[in-house]
Order: structure tokens, then C-alpha cells, then sequence
DNA sequence: TGAAGACTTGACCAAACGGTCAAGATGATA
DNA sequence: TATCATCTTGACCGTTTGGTCAAGTCTTCA
């Protein structure tokens, strides 16, 4: 019952392989949108174009592809945060990490939402996940804060509350897409959008930690 | 089929009120948790221990059910971000808002939660309350934060961003409790931890704008 | 080319669910 | 206490859903 974070079994038909990425596709689209309970096999079933009886052929369950779909997306989910570099400078590492997580947010939006969907909902199927692979990463990831902040190179700050914060801010232009339309009526899909917020995240994060705000690129005007 | 802020019908009886209380009560836990799909009739009637059958004499139908809940919710949670105050000081201010949004997630996460399903699976319930009050609440606020820039008490930012990620910050240890406490073993029921939580959140925003912290009270040690 | 295995599907089933209904229990009122 | 409206419930219904199965089609490869 329980999703793991291994490589997909190898040996698989080609026609194996096509079919079940695009039932796992099909799946990401309709669970992070509906929610395990609120979707059904019969509608990933339309949405990949196949039939109902088939996607049962190559999934033993409705909770097979949902965790399917979970361990398809669970690594490049956590890439950006296992990129934290200790030997860089903190700001530009704190600030890529920013960068990756808006981009994330931005063009995998069905990805935060599963995630968001499952963990609100008391993470019954990845709990196991969290508890081993998501935990130590983020051990390992807080000795790092802590590390700079040992150099002198960081203000002191928790580590694991500046780490939820970031996580926060960046997840809830995907998560809140919907909200965030309508009352602005963009998406992080908008180019300019997109800037605003992750200079906002950056500023508050960088200020937050006693660093200097370097200015990447073009950022506008913020003065 | 859309919420509306209005005040509860009037002119019910003793029973009524109670039952309707408790059955909006019963909802909220039960709608929180699982979603909208993923709650039946059956399980709020258990959870408040009265018969499915009863229930649907108070209320034509589970959606009725779910909206009832969800206006029941909506003040109560747009309590805070109505009360910033543009006669007052924007660094008191914040960290009162962010103080109150930190109360809130703490004491109600349910209702936390509870948003967070309805708007991941794309507000299709109460659109119309924040396409209508929410978004003419939110320009409001903001045009209180830009007032504070026009007089120099702010540095200039985004007010639409800075609300965003206000919001994103502090829902996020209620929409997050079990991922936190995974990872962490605490929840905001524990006072430190809340302390550490609302310290991090106001040092994010009151530094990101420019201002000062003003240690209100007792903050720990995080020097 | 033909047989064996892989793939695909429609018909079907049982359980769960939202909702109805008629009949009975309870409370208010005179 | 008698009467009437309110409240409560179990039995029931149609639909949806996850999942099975047997029968048929397509690939592969000797």
C-alpha cells in the first residue's frame, strides 16, 4: 500500500511501457484535480483515450495507479531541494532554490497539487515516504542551513521553519492557482507574474535571513 | 449552489438550531478531512450521531450540507485580514494580522483545510463569494498597504504578493499539520513551536517590507 | 504462416452512495 | 390530556463505482 520511491519495474513491453505512462499521465491530470475519492478509474480511462477494463489490465487497482502516479512524480518533486549545495554562498543557493521551486510551481502545477491533495488529507498513502526518504532529506538539508550559519554566512534562523516557509510560499502559487486567478486574474503562467512573485518570495526569504538581495537579471522595478 | 455570506435563516426552532449546528459541526470535520467526495452522508451522521435520514430533514442534500458549512466558515476566516487598520503602525499591523492568521490556523485548522480542498479542486463552490467579497475585500487591504507606502512608512512591494504570501505562510501549518508533525513530531498545538512558527513568519514579512522587528513579549533565543 | 502469448474490450457483479417515503415517536400548546 | 405539527427513522430505490471474467484481437517470432 505504500509508495516507494524505487525505479520503475524494468522488462516491460514497449506497448507496457507507452500504456502506462499514459495512464499515469492520465492519472496526475485527474487526481490532482478531483482528489483520489473524486476521481474515477472510467474518467483517466477517457481521458487516456482507453478503456476502463484496460487501464485494469495493467493496474490491479484504482489505488495502484494513484500510487503509481505518486512515485512517477515524488523524485522530481524533491530534485530541487536535494540540489542545496553547502559549499556555495547561502543567498545564491537560498535563491535557486526559490527559482526551482517557482518553476516547479509553474509548469507542474498538477504535481504540488497531488502532493497538497494527499498530505491534506492526512498523507495515508505516502506517509511511509515522508517518514524515511522526505525526513532525512530534510535533516540532511537543515545541517546545511546550519552549517552557514556556523560560517557566519547566515543570520540564525531555524532551519526546518525557514525550509516550510519557502515550501509554503512557493506550492501556494500552484496549489491556490484557482484563487489567485480570480482575484488577479493571472497565473504563474504570466511571464511578469511569474517575476513578481519570485522576487517576492526571494525578498522576503533573503531579507528574512540577514542577506543582501542579489539583484539576478532584470527584476524590474521594485523601489 | 453558491455560498453566500448572508446571516443564518432566522425563526428555527430549539431542536432546529441544534441540530443544524451540530450537523454543520459534524460536516466541517468530516468535509476537512476527506474532501467533498470523499465524505458520505452516512459518516457525518455517524460523527454527530444522528440518522442519515435525519440529516437530509435538515438539509435537502449533501451539497447544502457542504455549503452551509463552508458560509459558516467564511466570516470567521476572513475575520483578520478585515481588521488591518491603515490609521495604525504597518510593522504592528502585520504581526497582528499574521498573529491572528497563526491563532487561527492553530485553533481551526479545520477550517484551514477545508478551504484548501475547495479551492484546489478549483473553488467551484464559492467562485462567486471571492470573485464578490473576497476580491473586493483583498483590494481594499491592499490599498491600505499601499497608503502606508505612499506615506513612506513601507518600502514599496507588491500588496497583492505580500497578502499571498502571508496567506501561503501561515495556512500552511494548518493545510500541512501532518507533513509538520511527520517531519518535525510538533504541531502548532505545541506552544513553542507556534511561537518558533509565528517569530519566523513575521521576521519573513516585517523584514521583506523594511521594517524593524519589534520583539513584542518573549520570542526565545534565536541569536 | 501459424501458434503462443500479450493485449483489449463489453458484459456483468456486488457494494456503496445519495436521496425518497411512509409510518411512527416526540414535543408544543390549549 | 387531546391534538397537531415537528421530528426521527428504517426500509427502499436508482445510480455510480471499483473490479472480474470470458471471449476476441493483435504481436511476436520460430
Amino acid at each position: 500500500m505504500t509508495v516507494r520511491t524505487g525505479h520503475p519495474a524494468k522488462g516491460l513491453s514497449r506497448i507496457q511501457e507507452r500504456n502506462r505512462s499514459r495512464i499515469i499521465e492520465g492519472g496526475l491530470a485527474e487526481f490532482s484535480r478531483f482528489g483520489y475519492s473524486g476521481t474515477t478509474i472510467e474518467k483517466i480511462a477517457v481521458s487516456t483515450g482507453m478503456s476502463k477494463s484496460n487501464l485494469l489490465y495493467y493496474f490491479s487497482s484504482k489505488a495502484a495507479i494513484y500510487e503509481a502516479v505518486l512515485a512517477h512524480i515524488l523524485d522530481v518533486w524533491l530534485a530541487p531541494l536535494r540540489g542545496l549545495d553547502p559549499d556555495k554562498d547561502p543567498a545564491t543557493e537560498l535563491a535557486a532554490y526559490i527559482h526551482q521551486k517557482i518553476k516547479m510551481s509553474a509548469e507542474r502545477p498538477e504535481a504540488s497539487r497531488l502532493f497538497a491533495n494527499e498530505v491534506l488529507q492526512g498523507a495515508p498513502r505516502i506517509q511511509r515516504v515522508m517518514e524515511e526518504d522526505l525526513k532525512s532529506l530534510v535533516e540532511e538539508k537543515s545541517e546545511v542551513i546550519r552549517h552557514w550559519i556556523r560560517l557566519g554566512k547566515l543570520e540564525a534562523i531555524d532551519p526546518v521553519q525557514l525550509i516550510f516557509t519557502i515550501w509554503a510560499m512557493t506550492q501556494h502559487y500552484a496549489d491556490f492557482q484557482t484563487q489567485i486567478q480570480i482575484l488577479t486574474g493571472k497565473t504563474l503562467g504570466d511571464p511578469d507574474f511569474r517575476k513578481d512573485a519570485e522576487m517576492t518570495v526571494t525578498r522576503l526569504v533573503l531579507r528574512g535571513c540577514g542577506l543582501e538581495l542579489k539583484d539576478g537579471a532584470d527584476q524590474g522595478d521594485a523601489a
